[in-house]
DNA sequence: CGCCCCGTTGAGGAGAGTCAATGGCTGTGG
DNA sequence: CCACAGCCATTGACTCTCCTCAACGGGGCG
């Protein structure tokens, strides 16, 4: 069983190993992509539902002249794509952004295992509405804040999201992003990304050295972010009722 | 049963009336909110399914400025909040556009009902997929596109999702939001929307006179906003496996 | 009639994009 | 072991999109 699942399932709902255990023992098929590749293609048919078990990938749409739109950093934990369970192709690509390990487990197969496991219907569940709540403010940090601020906002978020999946994260983690795959995120330009940071590493928010990001002043960047956690659902206890 | 859900629902999965019947018999307390009313309040808790059956609304959320992002736009047939059926609170406030008229089914009753009916539980899931595309492609409206670009797309966006609710729309139809509606959905300022509008109709692109937009070049608006309807996933049939 | 909401238009300024040059780091092959 | 290529980050200069403040005007409604 993927560690970073449970800790993220368990933390909202009352569950066990042994609940996960039947979703993946059947086919656990571990598959590995390295840096840059593809995981999964735009278009293709979706037949399994994926879970990240170490490493980061992103979930990206193309326009025409060749732009790119990242919607989402995929993180240990997350799944792709709970509501792909219905037969229907993908409407965007997915990454890797490190090497990354997914773990397949088959629609029907995981389906099944849903049915006879209410608790782990929840869990999901709740997953399914922690991953909305991040698109949507995912918008709100594309459509009414700053370059800067999308930046600060960013780095607190995944730093919050990295804690859920039970990682040792203080204020101190690893951020293996370039500075074009940030633009993509923020819908900003490659350049403006990197003034930005200097701006912040100036202020003394953050250093950045390599690959090492330290949130130097986290209620500074929280401020200048004007950020709320609450839509991580992070507290609370998922309960279907 | 609300005929523009009916018709959404149809649309993706084999269903007859009666399958949605037995949601609402039980307490169909039909709501109404007048233009400008709350609808939902940010941090409310949640105890019903809501589902608009005529008029238009908006989700959105507010920064601790006054700023404002609209998240998505509400229409006919279009429900609140599928994913809050775990106990929860609203992470985003919902107002009438127009006035609005809801229909309301208790979260256990509508359980209850998925339970019971597979082809129901399997065209609820995929309108949920559709939504939740309809969120990511709003990201990359916001983070990609330009000004009129945005303006352009999102006008395809609605010309087609009208259509998905069943109500007669060609290139003419009602659209009721304001410059600054526009603006908080679209991430601008609503003077950059009154301009960006001007330049739309100087290219002979639309008109809208008071309320009725007429789509004068879809064809062109198209073009502008590299439009790709294939993210509201209109055609195809849902299939639970 | 007058108020208020909404949309338009103008002027000036700030934020973000583009193009381009530089420099560091890493991996590779002679 | 070193030279070179390729990728990535930074910085500068210039441009353009978009924002803010402000004035004005039209339509609905009391």
């Amino acid at each position: 069983v993927p560690k970073p699942l449970f800790a993220r399932l368990a933390a909202h709902a009352t569950l066990s190993e042994s609940d996960l255990e039947g979703l993946f023992a059947s086919d656990l098929s571990q598959t590995a992509h390295e840096r840059g590749e593809t995981v999964i293609e735009i278009g293709a048919a979706l037949s399994h539902v994926f879970v990240v078990v170490e490493g980061w990938a992103i979930r990206y749409r193309l326009l025409e002249d060749g732009r790119r739109q990242i919607v989402n950093v995929m993180l240990p934990g997350d799944c792709f794509d709970l509501q792909a369970l219905i037969n229907t192709r993908a409407d965007h690509g997915v990454e890797a952004v490190t090497r990354v390990i997914t773990v397949r487990a088959r629609k029907d197969g995981f389906l099944g295992a849903l049915h006879g496991n209410a608790r782990l219907a929840t869990a999901f569940w709740w997953a399914a509405v922690q991953e909305e709540s991040i698109l949507r403010e995912q918008i709100v940090r594309l459509g009414r804040r700053s370059g800067r601020a999308r930046l600060a906002h960013l780095f607190l978020e995944l730093q919050r999201r990295l804690a859920q999946s039970g990682e040792p994260t203080g204020d101190r983690f690893v951020v293996p992003l370039t500075r074009e795959m940030l633009a993509d995120m923020l819908g900003l330009s490659s350049v403006h990304v990197s003034r930005s940071l200097t701006f912040l590493r100036a202020a003394g928010l953050i250093t950045w050295n390599g690959a090492v990001l330290e949130l130097a002043d986290p209620d500074g960047l929280a401020t200048l972010a004007q950020f709320d956690p609450a839509y991580l659902h992070a507290g609370g206890r998922a309960r279907l009722e």
